[in-house]
DNA sequence: GGCCGAACGTA
DNA sequence: GTACGTTCGGCCC
């Protein structure tokens, strides 16, 4: 999961002239010149047999000039303009360069408006960023700009980095070989060429200068404008007059060789992902041009290492006409109305199979699974829906009708036979598959024994643009109809008004194709939509790494763990119920018998009635339903004052709540077929980053009261096998230590300290129970983001008390109360708050001119960077448990549960000893290297048989 | 049947 | 004071 990805990008127009110039004039059996196409071949060859070597590629494309005109002769008219023709007997030769690249089933991109430079460019800025080394297989001079260019450091991978190769004399030219030919390190090298221009191009440049005058002057300057602005002080000399007359064509020519760095990506990196080369449409081309020595090698299995899939070969794409106009901004892709005349309900072998071949052929498709109920460990598949393009999307209903004896089964492609076809497709590495939540289709299609990758999500995009983001409180969500709306102005087909609502609703597989094929379809296609909007998005506002380093690892790895489940020992649960039960019958006696009548103790209205107007309690109205209120602190000041209805209520309370909530649901819970309780975890559930848990919430199962422990211990490993838990320590509070640069907080969790008893130490000059626990809830109101009210308010205190010990907080502590400060500043400058490893979170009302609602924004935002960047260590250290384990040869050992700072594994019991410092290793460094942190991450591990015991 | 607020479970 | 999800009663349509 963390080796490197090394993308390698053929500059193929230059390659043709060069391989023209140098290599013998050969023609094929038909008489066609291929003596450049045949050099273009074994270096294709050669490229692809180094797939797997050191510093060999993982990602190969083909990058292809689309035409004479670029946006450049927008800027410069003569541009390229007295380019002499190319000779005669190499004209036939350039397409048969697009032909070659088919052959190898390997991608080719071509762009109108575009120079292969520019889409070089763009595409190794975008892989570095993803920490990817990119490797430029050309010579061109123009491109030893980039050469050197490195992202930032990141994440176990140097950050990616550029290099270029010359398949032409075998050199790798890196920064070294840039600044022996100029004389001027690789960003240097646009301000040389500018000023000596290139007669080939038509870049004027400064007359009379060449490489020798250009490079002394960069040399001697530092750059192009300050050479330009030193002339007038050079001394008199006809380099010094041209310098001035031809200042702006210098300028002019320093725009012209620049490279564009961000052209629209016509097609997603991960569909450059190189595989063996299927032998199939090589060996025709092979022998077609008669190039028998390489048929040979091809036929004695020599050369490409066998086929693992049978996909169609890549086809070049030239997408969208948008020629660009010297904009910095891509163009947003122009997409017509959704069109639902235009979707394809696929019926036949014949109609999905074309269709499969669309979309190996496009390598980007949307994918969306309809099925018989939302729960995904459950549901059947009704049907697939894949797009290819705007309204370019079909259906395939595979589960439709024949639910009864009567009921008519339309015609479609029988199950079984459609999997199998697809499978290739929806596993091939070279085909990015794009879902909106594509974790429910991963889970629905590995019942189905598909493995679903790679993948792209355009909930989880949207998470890492607009956490956070809403207009006026309202459209902040993820949801396809949300972000549809919100991004594409369209309203998709409501799911209730495709199955209806209630009692009436019809299962997906008893809706009419015609129907079906709309809804479905237009999921798909909105999908597709989507990402083309949201995927730029990503690299130009920052949200790359957070999305490729740490989101979208997450998604196949949550799906395994809520695949997997955790067991719950039903009778126990039952036990429990029932012994609940009966305590909250004989409760319910003793309540009515004090009350004095019967009432509906779970009615806060009735309690509330009852406790203030019939038995006279002192307590106060509260909220705007101008109800009482009725919750714990109340209840516990009355029970504190001799009430002993209020104490029979908060037993009531509690059994109540743990009954419902826990002991009764979690029951139900048990999936029949395979007899666990499978939570879901949504990545986008939390503004901050978090992870949320639902159907069950298996992220709040009680354990602070030993009553609630007991259903902890309802939690249990399978016969012989074990659960682990372990949990962080304060990760919060060292990441705050961290964040803010506390030194006594720093060195206190140096040593091992206990961090609430030193903060009581600092804070009170002694520690007892009293101070200890004093401190704890003030460490928690820093976390939070403070206020004197809220800090009076839990340790019952005046707001004045509660000031002073902020104030006194504040001074033993220096640096919290400036990370405060600083980062209300930053966010209301910017609009959001940032995490350790760049995650956004939104907070647009900030600067809202409503007090409590601007100070909530406030607290959440002084909050979010610690409660964030804790979501984002122990994220990546899930990516990173897996591969970890299996590498220690513990690939048996599951992880089950996410719990904020926790996470629950299932083994062995004899491999604790083996696993446990593996998993406390990848915990303790997961912020590594992307972060260097000043406070060390402890790790706390407990094992049983129970999760209870685990503790 | 659907929605909202109160209450309460977790980190 | 932060971040969630579920249950329940009460009320709406």
């Amino acid at each position: 999961m963390d080796s490197k990805q090394h993308l390698y990008l053929v500059d193929g127009s230059a390659y043709i002239f060069r391989a023209y110039h140098r290599l013998p004039p050969l023609t094929d059996p038909e008489g066609t010149p291929v003596g450049a196409v045949y050099g273009y071949t074994t270096m294709l060859w050669r490229l692809a047999e180094d797939l797997h070597k050191a510093d060999g590629p993982t990602h190969l494309a083909v990058i292809l000039d689309a035409g004479s005109k670029s946006f450049r002769n927008d800027i410069y008219e003569d541009y390229k303009a007295n380019r002499p023709p190319p000779p005669e007997d190499l004209v036939p030769q350039f397409p048969l360069i697009r032909d070659a690249t088919r052959a190898f089933s390997l991608p080719c991109i071509e762009e109108q408006g575009y120079e292969a430079d520019d889409l070089i460019a763009s595409y190794a800025r975008e892989a570095t960023r993803r920490g990817w080394d990119v490797t430029i297989v050309s010579s061109d001079k123009d491109l030893m700009q980039l050469v050197g260019k490195c992202a930032e450091p990141d994440d176990g991978i140097e950050g990616g980095c550029i290099d270029m190769l010359d398949t032409m004399k075998n050199q790798r030219i890196d920064i070294a070989e840039v600044i022996e030919k100029f004389g001027v390190p690789p960003e240097k090298v646009g301000d040389v060429l500018a000023l000596m221009g290139d007669s080939v191009d038509n870049v004027p440049g400064v007359f009379g200068v060449g490489p020798k005058t250009a490079t002394k002057l960069i040399q001697d300057y530092g750059d192009l404008e300050s050479a330009l602005a030193a002339a007038p002080s050079m001394k008199k000399s006809k380099l010094q007059e041209r310098l001035i007359e031809q200042a702006e064509q210098a300028r002019l020519s320093r725009v012209l060789v620049t490279l564009k760095e961000d052209c629209a990506l016509p097609m997603p990196l991960d569909a450059f992902k190189l595989n063996s080369v299927p032998p199939e449409p090589l060996s025709v081309f092979l022998a077609r041009h008669g190039f028998t020595s390489l048929l040979k090698r091809l036929d004695a299995g020599t050369g490409s290492p066998t086929p693992t899939t049978r996909l169609n070969p890549a086809k070049p794409v030239t997408a969208g006409a948008n020629p660009q106009e010297g904009a910095a901004r891509q163009p947003l892709p122009e997409m017509p109305a959704i069109d639902y005349d235009a979707y394809e309900c696929v019926q036949t072998l014949a109609a999905l199979e074309a269709w499969i071949a669309r979309a190996a052929n496009a390598r980007l498709v949307a994918v969306d699974t309809e099925t018989s109920m939302l729960d995904a460990m459950q549901a059947d598949l009704c049907g697939v829906s894949l797009a290819i393009g705007p309204n370019q999307a079909c259906y395939i209903p595979l589960g439709h009708g024949g639910s009864d004896m009567f009921a008519e089964r339309p015609e479609q492609v029988p199950l079984e036979e459609a999997m199998a076809l697809l499978k290739p497709l929806l596993e091939s590495d070279a085909v990015l598959k794009v879902g909106q939540n594509i974790k429910y289709d991963l889970n629905v299609l590995a019942r189905y024994g598909i493995e679903l990758a790679p993948v792209d999500d355009t909930m989880i995009e949207s998470f890492c643009l607009d956490a956070g983001r809403s207009i006026d409180g309202i459209g902040g969500g993820h949801g396809m109809d949300e972000l549809s709306q919100r991004h594409l102005d369209h309203k998709p087909m409501a799911f209730k008004d495709v199955c209806g609502t209630g009692k009436k609703a019809i299962p997906f597989g008893e809706v009419l194709l015609p129907k079906a094929t709309c809804y479905a379809a237009e999921d798909a296609d909105v999908t597709w939509r989507l990402h083309a909007l949201l995927d730029p998005r990503l690299s130009e506002e920052g949200g790359t790494r957070i999305y490729e380093r740490v989101d979208r690892p997450l998604i196949p790895v949550v799906a395994r763990m809520e695949r997997h489940g955790i067991r719950v020992d039903r009778e126990k649960l039952a036990g429990l119920s029932s012994q609940f039960a009966e305590a909250i019958g004989a409760l319910e006696g003793e309540i009515h018998g004090l009350a004095g009548q019967a009432f509906t103790i779970g009615s806060p209205k009735q309690l509330g009635d009852i406790l203030f107007d019939k038995l006279g309690y002192k307590g106060g109205r509260k909220g705007k339903s101008g109800q009482y209120s009725t919750d714990q602190s109340v209840l516990e000041k009355l029970a504190g004052e001799g009430a002993v209805v209020a104490t029979k209520v908060l037993e009531w309370r509690q059994l109540s709540k743990l009954r419902s909530t826990y002991t009764e649901a979690l029951q139900a819970a048990i999936n029949p077929r395979t007899g666990r309780v499978h939570t879901s975890y949504s990545l986008v559930g939390a503004q901050t980053g978090r992870l949320s848990s639902t159907e069950p919430n298996l992220q709040n199962i009680p354990i602070r009261t030993e009553i609630g422990r007991q259903i902890r211990d309802c939690f249990v490993a399978e016969p012989g096998n074990v659960l682990l838990s372990a949990d962080y320590s304060q990760i919060e509070l060292r990441l705050a230590a961290h964040m803010a640069d506390v030194p006594s907080l720093k060195e206190a969790f140096a040593h091992g300290e206990d961090i609430h008893a030193r903060t009581a130490m600092e804070m009170f000059g002694t520690v007892d129970r009293d101070t200890r626990g004093r401190a704890k809830t003030i460490n928690f109101a820093i976390l939070y983001g403070i206020s004197r009210w809220g800090l009076g308010g839990r340790l019952g205190v005046e707001a004045d008390e509660a000031q002073a010990m902020i104030d006194r907080y504040f001074e033993r502590f220096p640096g919290i109360q400036r990370y405060i400060h600083e980062t209300l500043e930053s966010v209301r400058e910017r609009g959001y708050s940032e995490t350790l490893f760049g995650r956004k979170t939104w907070f647009p009302r900030i600067n809202s001119k409503n007090q409590a609602e601007r100070q909530g924004s406030e607290r959440a935002a002084i909050n979010a960077p610690i409660q964030g960047t804790s979501a984002d260590i122990i994220k990546r250290a899930m990516a990173r448990m897996e591969p970890a384990l299996a590498g220690a040869g513990l690939g048996h050992v599951k992880m089950l549960l996410q719990v904020h700072d926790e996470l629950v594994f299932e083994l062995p019991e004899a491999d604790v000893a083996a696993a446990s410092p593996v998993i406390e290793r990848v915990m303790a460094g997961a912020a590594e290297p992307a972060v260097r942190l000043d406070v060390p991450l402890g790790v706390e591990i407990g094992f049983g048989p129970s999760w209870g015991a685990a503790h």
